[in-house]
DNA sequence: TTGTATGCGTTATCAC
DNA sequence: GTGATAACGCATACAA
């Protein structure tokens, strides 16, 4: 200790009012060696009830804060865990990162949070994932199983636990998901049960995440399997969004205005919501001209009017179950057994193309 | 250095395959000393080129990855940015955020989350904050300038930088935010321009944010302005959320039928696309029958048809200007000049309580 | 149960 | 320009 000692005496008792109390000034205000402190703060049962008392007094006095870089260079973890997730305003992702953070900070971790943009990661992924782990982080959550090629090798090469969130049975490591494929079929068997027959989609960018992608291909496959038609002119990519869903809707009703679907797929709710302001717009009447189906990723489509039929999509247990999954992984336990994520239809509204009399007898025939 | 060196000649140059790579051993492959390794990749121009030159490519071969634990501990600075913000699962927090992690990045300062719910952080918030406090920040970002009691205290006595978001004028500290009683003014004139008497406000809870509490104080000091009725039974708070919205509405239309308000002022944009289901699915008819206005926090109402009034309202820009704030402070440099925020008033499709004639008088009349 | 001593991986202050 | 060396604040193995 270099820091000559104040009078103990000194009315106020801080020592040097610009300095950071540590652990050496609580263990003299306690009168007892830095370790007996270390101990009593984070092995309480090492150590005699007295004594315990006396340093917990003397760190309260003196507000006491651990500094949390020391105590990561000494144990080698940080307890932080990462989150790489690409730009979130108006997506369902923060539902997602909300679920983890809370899980892991119930478990003392807290969650560093990396949000680039898709041009910005895509670009420099790796300077990105780079910061990160400087920063210092014992495990990380990245979204979705499309991540630059750079990136996995990083992580290997770290051995750094991680997972990926909403994605699938990925090749390069754990993945918290659910199956999207079936999402896509729940959606398509209930139009095709009522008797739809040409149906249009509006989703996300396949290009730019396998979850886009996944959902897209998943429509394509039960609409074959249902001899359904997929209208060319009706079926986009777009970026989600409401406003996107909203100038997607309008397009669709321009281009496919010589013979337009009954039915329109929506891949997430904020494009429902926007494409069902375009319909009302537009004065084409829900579900009476058309219907509308979505999947419901953010608790919200559920609640639109006109009705929605929607496929609820578990993205809070998404964050919790990754949470559980890295924390499994931080304490050496085995993961947890990879539970299947249920979805669930949520028919509200429905009508088959030739009305309330149509879709009643479908509704018989088909389940 | 106690770990016994490895023949400098090893096949794969990596001494030990368990520990993570060092500044030591990047200066041991280059052949220099570790302070030179340091400066070589932090501060380049005090290095030759040549060293520098052998310095970079060991690092790269080596895959080094700076331990930022014992760099804050050393430099007594994490380059980290804590932000403590509610649950923000479907609300418009999390653009903020955004914008917030966006600012912060381009400047190498990363991002710790918080995000406790309401009660949680009410009760635990010194404990929530002390566990960032420990986790090292170099600032803080808090949400509102409703903040427990302890929050400021201990914020003074760590002598940590921080800003709170999306508040105006506190005593606590800076604030970046807008002017919340302009904004409901904008509303409430452009009803009461079109000829509105009886409006009703859904909004959220007083009790929980002040951001809430400004708006609806903002709302009565400008219903009282101009001579306006505030429905009692058209007037109520809830959670922000879509379902809520819509809920809220279903209560209104019942509570307030025997003489119901001709316009709803809707405390944010989710609040506002639940009404709107609402009032669709109970046949009332936007804006011929009842108009709606709302503050668009998520960009979001803009485009909702039935078409809704709204203000729109910076969000994002308070998450940059807080980090463009807080980096300032970081610097030592002047806080930036507190620039007030703009509002814009999106008329949409508004009509006045007695129809287009009505409506297009009073707009000719009152602006 | 408690004190002592050392290392964690960097940066910074000196000399050279 | 570059190399030694001393902090930075904590945890822990080892002694007592």
């Amino acid at each position: 200790m270099t820091r000559p000692d104040s009078p103990p005496d000194s009315p106020t008792a801080r020592p040097d009012p610009q300095r950071t109390v540590s652990l050496a000034d609580v263990a003299q205000l306690a009168g007892v060696s830095p370790g007996t402190v270390s101990r009593a703060l984070s092995k309480p049962e090492m150590i005699s009830a007295a004594t315990r008392q006396r340093v917990l007094v003397a760190a309260e006095r003196l507000g006491y804060v651990a500094n949390g870089a020391a105590r990561a260079l000494a144990m080698r973890k940080t307890n932080t865990v990462g989150a790489l997730v690409p730009r979130f305003g108006g997506s369902s992702f923060p539902t997602l990162v909300q679920a983890l953070e809370t899980t892991l900070a119930l478990r003392g971790y807290t969650l560093l949070l990396s949000a680039p943009d898709h041009a910005r990661y895509q670009a420099e992924a790796p300077a990105i994932l780079r910061a990160l782990l400087e920063r210092g982080i014992d495990a990380l959550a990245l979204l979705g199983a499309d991540q630059p090629p750079a990136v996995f090798s990083l992580l290997a090469a770290h051995r750094l636990p991680f997972v990926l969130l909403w994605a699938e049975q990925s090749a390069h490591g754990p993945c918290v998901g659910f199956d999207e494929q079936a999402a896509a079929a729940l959606v398509v068997d209930h139009l095709a049960d009522l008797g739809h027959r040409r149906i249009g989609f509006i989703g996300g960018r396949t290009a730019d995440n396998d979850r886009a992608r996944r959902r897209f291909s998943g429509l394509l496959q039960a609409v074959a399997r249902r001899g359904l038609t997929l209208v060319q002119e009706a079926t986009l990519e777009t970026e989600y969004g409401f406003r996107e869903g909203f100038e997607a809707m309008q397009a669709v009703l321009w281009a496919s205005q010589a013979l337009p679907p009954t039915a329109m797929v929506c891949g997430n709710d904020y494009l429902a919501a926007g494409a069902l302001s375009a319909l009302d717009q537009a004065g084409v009447a829900v579900p009476a001209r058309m219907s509308v189906a979505s999947f419901n990723d953010n608790d919200f489509a559920a609640f639109l009017h006109p009705p929605l039929t929607t496929v609820r999509v578990p993205i809070r247990r998404i964050g919790e179950l990754a949470g559980q999954h890295l924390l499994a992984q931080l304490q050496g336990e085995m993961a947890p057994q990879p539970e299947p994520l249920p979805l669930r239809l949520v028919v509200r509204g429905s009508t088959g193309p030739a009305g309330d009399a149509a879709t009643a007898r479908a509704r018989r025939a088909g389940g």
